[in-house]
DNA sequence: TTAATTATGTAACATGAGTTACATTATTTT
DNA sequence: AAAATAATGTAACTCATGTTACATAATTAA
């Protein structure tokens, strides 16, 4: 049975998907209030109903936005237990996402980066949710000197690092008008980087 | 002999200096003309006269933000004949430029990404200025496949755009608060790279 | 059927940002 | 010494942005 009072003559779901591609297109500040509104296609009364104020709005985008990381490129770093095949698959959902036909860059990385001083809470917010997908990397690496897929001195903290920074600039890149073609390029260049600290070259299989 | 009117009581060069270190750190929109003229020194009209607004005031700091740039990191591709030794170097300079005691990140990566539409002008501006960076690396590539120092097939374009992004995310990562050392160690990964790519692999000495 | 509840639309408000008018002060030119 | 020129300080203006008051409409609960 729908609550009490007069019903919503629109689709939250919907409505807070459109919002995030607006943030994602523009991040936190570039994203006006009036941009947001339109694009939902209701009044600002009405917006403000639903997602409490643009704070609050841009968390949830966020969250529907990292759920679709979680479902990509996170989860395609467990899809084999090969750690080349498994980094390959990763970053290409990682290219997939940052240059779709939609809307180009990575809300996370680069949705609220010279924020102004009121707003340095989503800074911050974003910055904690790359460091966990650093950790996440981390992990991944970690596993693969366990499975002896990796060298003995291979620092996987470090090695997260470079290439967490390496998807920045990916993003970054992206938003540049960069092709799908020279990401996955790229990528491949990056690829190297793991490929060389292998414990069996020969695993290599092209 | 000094010009009619009334002196100026600041040095406009110094003044200029404080403004991009401002917009260094915080963006175009994150930088607020309050803060730029409180850390001036001066009061608003002071400010306008000499610098006319805002937005030809981040022109001239980007302007001599980039001269750094050509003084340090560009110049350093040069430094060395060896393509391998003059990456590492402009590397270096890079980190350098990137987490200085004073500011981290860099103004023409990140100094203006998600920008209101009316200051699409600047995004556009610092793209420009990161294309012509990617040229003068593809060229400094280009030379190295001419010295014979890269293999045949090597793309240099390709090549640059690599380097280019990897360079977009130490600047992320700088501001996200990576330390020296780990910009340092990610540099270390991202010459395998080029490493990979030398004719004669015997010529690294170390 | 009436009361309670919640959404909608119009219109306005509050705040902060970039900018400038105006009177004043300090310097050079005549 | 007077006129011309340019910088300074106070104070205000303009505009965009996030947000909300208020009356109205649509639905459920009693």
């Amino acid at each position: 049975m729908p609550p009490a009072g007069r019903p919503r003559t629109f689709d939250r779901g919907e409505a807070l998907k459109k919002a995030m591609m607006v943030f994602w297109e523009k991040g936190f500040e570039g994203a006006t209030m009036a941009e947001l509104i339109a694009v939902i296609g209701m009044k600002a009364p009405s917006v403000y109903a639903a997602f409490g104020n643009k704070d609050t709005l841009f968390r949830e985008a966020v969250e529907l936005y990292k759920e679709q990381v979680e479902q990509g490129p996170l989860k395609a770093l467990y899809a084999s237990t090969s750690i080349l095949d498994a980094l390959e698959s990763s970053l290409n959902e990682t290219v997939k996402m940052l240059s779709g036909t939609e809307v180009s860059g990575c809300l996370i990385m680069v949705g609220a980066i010279n924020c102004a001083p009121e707003y340095q809470e989503h800074v911050q917010y974003l910055r904690n949710m790359r460091s966990k997908y650093k950790e996440a990397l981390q992990r991944r690496f970690a596993q693969a000197k366990e499975d002896r897929q990796l060298l003995e001195e291979t620092d996987a903290a470090a090695l997260a690092e470079f290439y967490l920074g390496f998807i920045h600039g990916l993003a970054l890149r992206a938003k540049d008008g960069s092709t799908q073609k020279e990401l996955q390029s790229s990528c491949q260049f990056a690829m190297g980087v793991l490929k060389s600290l292998l414990r069996n070259p020969a695993a290599i299989d092209k």
